[in-house]
DNA sequence: CCTGGAGTTGTCCTA
DNA sequence: TTAGGACAACTCCAG
């Protein structure tokens, strides 16, 4: 254990960062060189059923140029490959005559299948294998109820969590780092990670992935008046949400960086912060639920559920839904946003899920799968706890009669109007108290808007009432089967 | 084993 | 206009 190795491989997942790297942090600590890979496994893991979807790409290749920089400007180099990852692995440790492979853990039933074999197969090769917790507060294994059982409800867990929960200093990053000669690396661009259409325009507009740009963005976000976090994150016209969340998903910086840094700016006690900091024990909630019930990416957690008739004739819908043409406007909002940007404020991304399963009825799975695709910040924890808690099939989730209201919801969060004006320019004229509603304006109304519903602007494609009531007679029935 | 309080994010109707 | 209760029961979880 821990023996000194000449040298030593990182292998690089989502931890794209030099600091607070548990991996890196260990292999420069005990060993005289290192080697840092990154592999691109596309097309070779075809057991993933959840592979990176294109805005996740998109900004992965931006991360892996950033970090490409920061490791140069260390002295060493960033080592690009594709194939499947242990080919590569044992590839490099012939290269380099490395006795000792690091990485920090992922918690997918996928990744943690494939690294379990990997592991395995290294050490019959007679390589040291050391994995380290680089993504989470608190291993989800490590939190259990009185009985020895998972949690399954956020409150208590969290509350157990922070019982005893020490968070500690972040680790330094390297000030200098010893690399491998001569190893022969891929071109980023050949790993063919970027868009051949050129749709990113809008990612490029609103983000800079990268290790340097999510300390940027934590910093100034612990220095803004994180205690009214709680008021002001429900509202999307505003910029009250840390936006830190694909940082952290492709680990360019961690949450016990993001911990400290709000601690030593905020007083923790305070609402607001309180808030933000649970909402870091959410993301480790939905890396727990996923670890103790894997199958949950795809099938109902409530096994009842099951059986729940999702419309299966719902595609022109559905469709309609992803290009943000439902004639609702705050849904359609928060589509476009997601399109254009990668991105949705969490209130939204709530208000267009209840729309999509409850109002649509379409299944759950289809707003995961477009988010999947979609969002920069796509996660499969935090996607399916997400979906199945709107669905209302997740063991914590929404009771089957909170169906959200687009209208009454874009009246109270975007009360001004500022979000959808925004994002849906043909409705910007219209008055506020038609803006969220315009199947209701009066002709005169409309017509000095410059909007001719159906041409300009979609008309409704749900009746939110008649519509919220065949979800509350579908969840009905699904109480009659049982 | 039993008991009982509690559970992210709402809506609608009535008084 | 606003406040309060119904909406359903169920399961979780600590004591």
């Amino acid at each position: 254990m821990n023996d000194r190795h000449a040298t030593g491989i990182v292998w690089l997942r989502r931890d794209l960062r030099l600091a607070d790297n548990p991996a890196l942090h260990a292999a420069i600590t005990q060993c005289d060189r290192v080697v840092l890979v990154y592999v691109d496994e596309t097309g070779s893991a075809d057991d993933d059923p959840w592979p990176a979807g294109a805005a996740s790409r998109w900004w992965l290749h931006q991360s892996l140029a950033a970090l490409s920089g920061h490791i140069a400007a260390r002295g060493a180099s960033l080592t690009l490959r594709r194939g499947a990852a242990l080919d590569v692995l044992r590839e490099l440790v012939a290269e380099s005559g490395a006795g000792v492979v690091h990485w920090n853990r992922l918690y997918e039933p996928a990744a943690i299948a494939r690294d379990k074999r990997i592991k395995a197969a290294l050490q019959d090769d007679g390589v040291e294998v050391d994995s380290h917790n680089g993504a989470l507060l608190v291993e989800p294994w490590q939190t259990l109820t009185k009985t020895g059982t998972p949690y399954r409800v956020f409150t208590p867990f969290w509350r157990a969590v922070r019982r005893d929960l020490n968070v500690p200093a972040p680790l330094p990053a390297p000030e200098r780092i010893d690399g491998v000669d001569a190893l022969g690396t891929l071109a980023l661009d050949a790993l063919g990670l970027e868009p051949e259409l050129d749709w990113d325009e809008g990612l490029a507009e609103v983000w800079t992935p990268g290790e340097a740009a999510a300390m940027v963005r934590a910093k100034a976000f612990a220095e803004s008046p994180v205690y009214d976090y709680d008021d002001k994150r429900d509202l999307p016209a505003e910029p009250g949400t840390s936006r830190l969340s694909p940082h952290l998903h492709f680990g360019e910086i961690s949450p016990r960086q993001v911990w400290r840094l709000v601690e030593a700016h905020q007083d923790p006690e305070a609402e607001g912060c309180r808030v933000f900091l649970s909402e870091l024990g959410w993301r480790e909630f939905s890396h727990y639920v996923l670890y103790h019930f894997p199958h949950t990416t795809d099938a109902p957690m409530n096994e009842k559920f099951a059986a729940f008739p999702w419309r299966s004739d719902a595609e022109s819908d559905i469709r309609a839904w992803q290009r943000g043409r439902t004639g609702i406007a705050i849904v359609d909002a928060g589509m476009r946003e997601l399109w254009r940007t990668g991105w949705m404020h969490n209130r939204v991304r709530m208000i267009v899920a209840s729309l999509l399963v409850k109002n649509i009825g379409a299944h759950w799975l289809h707003g995961a799968r477009w988010f999947w695709d979609t969002l920069v910040d796509a996660d499969l924890p935090a996607n399916t706890m997400g979906w199945q808690w709107s669905a209302g099939t997740g063991a914590d989730a929404a009771p089957y009669f909170r169906i959200f209201n687009p209208v009454t919801q874009g009246e109270k969060f975007d009360g001004k109007g500022g979000y959808v004006r925004h994002w849906v320019p043909e409705l910007a004229e219209l008055p506020d108290k038609y803006l969220h509603k315009p199947w209701e304006a009066p002709a005169p109304v409309l017509e000095a808007a410059g909007v001719r519903l159906g041409r300009d602007y979609p008309a409704p494609i749900v009746d939110l009432k008649t519509s919220r009531k065949r979800a509350l007679d579908a969840f009905q029935t699904l109480k009659e089967a049982s």
